[in-house]
DNA sequence: TCAAAAACATACTAATTAGTATGTTTTTAC
DNA sequence: GTAAAAACATACTAATTAGTATGTTTTTGA
């Protein structure tokens, strides 16, 4: 692990970063306040503001900082050691719907939250979100590619389309799941591995 | 048609919810002020206020009379009369994406929205919402059920699970959308039909 | 036609909002 | 140790928010 040696400003500007995350990613980014956040993170106005320079600023850096790494390593990673594709693809899906950790049911996807929300009021969190699930596509249409040359998927799959229906299939379910709670995550994934199973 | 004979404080509450509709379409429901209402319906605060109790009110109103009927015209009844569910659910999907005086990618799906923002934080919507959406799922349910009779769907397919996979790929792909353009919706519709394919 | 109710209009309020001005304290470099 | 810069603290502001109080006008039913 890394982060050793953290200077006090350091830790402030983590803690609002982290706390803020947890505020937006429950009620959304217009409707937590900076009050709010100061609120739960006891560091003044006066700190927040010499750290960022506008409420947008810390909404990219949470997006920069907090999301991406984390969808990174739960979305992104799994599938660049991938053997067998439709098998990793199904596990990483799984992965994610069942990290209680990090995400709740109730809340859906941060990301996918704040594609709904932010997209298009600021081009600048469209931006980064876009970054994230092009990384993801792009993830998935390799490890596909891959599947092709080893014989496992069949070579008349599109990848890229694959990639989008997997894709649309994760933001909707994280949708859906807001409504009618965890059960539908159980029957997407049912579904989801026999689709799959008619790429290869 | 019906709707003739509009009293003058008809006319006034149908101007409202369908104004506000476009303006929380566009913004959000939360972004959305009441006094943004006002200024582009010309209908003062008092005429506002009588014909709704508060913003939550009107919220749920544009939910029932505005949104309900009309998705339920392109997603829902179209699948009623369907004979032949695969090509019926790839066509009433088409449908919809092409949909463009009623839904602007840039702005996603307007009940999709206010699932993500809302669906947490109002019980009400949230309830009114899951009717629409469940009311869409039982519709395809039933089309591929039909299917089953008809021959056309093997008896093994489970109908509920390509329902919630439909679902699920619509709700995901507008979110989709608002990063990418209309490009996606081409891919989706292609890799759709592909699936759908799989299940006849 | 005329009273009562329905429909609308205007001016307000109290709370909340993002952001700033102006400080004080803490850390860093020498 | 000390000056300068970095980091933080407090008190404010101007705008916006949902909602209300108190009117006036319009419609309706006998």
């Amino acid at each position: 692990m890394a982060s050793q040696n953290l200077s006090r400003a350091d830790i402030t500007r983590l803690n609002i970063l982290n706390k803020a995350f947890a505020l937006i990613y429950r009620s959304g980014y217009q409707a937590t306040s900076i009050d709010d956040i100061i609120a739960t993170t006891q560091v003044t106005k006066g700190a927040l503001y010499y750290h960022f320079k506008n409420k947008d600023e810390m909404g990219l850096a949470i997006i920069e900082e907090v999301m991406y790494p984390a969808m990174h390593s739960t979305m992104i990673k799994p599938l660049t050691e991938a053997t067998h594709p439709q098998k990793e693809i199904y596990k990483m899906m799984k992965g994610i719907l069942e990290n209680e950790s990090f995400f709740d049911v109730r809340y859906g996807c941060p990301a996918v939250n704040l594609i709904e929300e932010m997209a298009p009021l600021n081009s600048a969190f469209a931006k980064a979100l876009k970054k994230l699930f092009t990384e993801w596509k792009n993830a998935i249409i390799h490890c596909v590619e891959e599947g092709k040359k080893k014989k496992i998927v069949n070579t008349d799959v599109n990848s890229e389309q694959v990639a989008i229906l997997v894709l649309s299939g994760y933001s909707g379910i994280r949708n859906l799941g807001k409504l009618v709670g965890k059960s539908c995550y159980t029957i997407y994934l049912k579904e989801l591995k026999n689709y799959l199973n008619t790429v290869g």
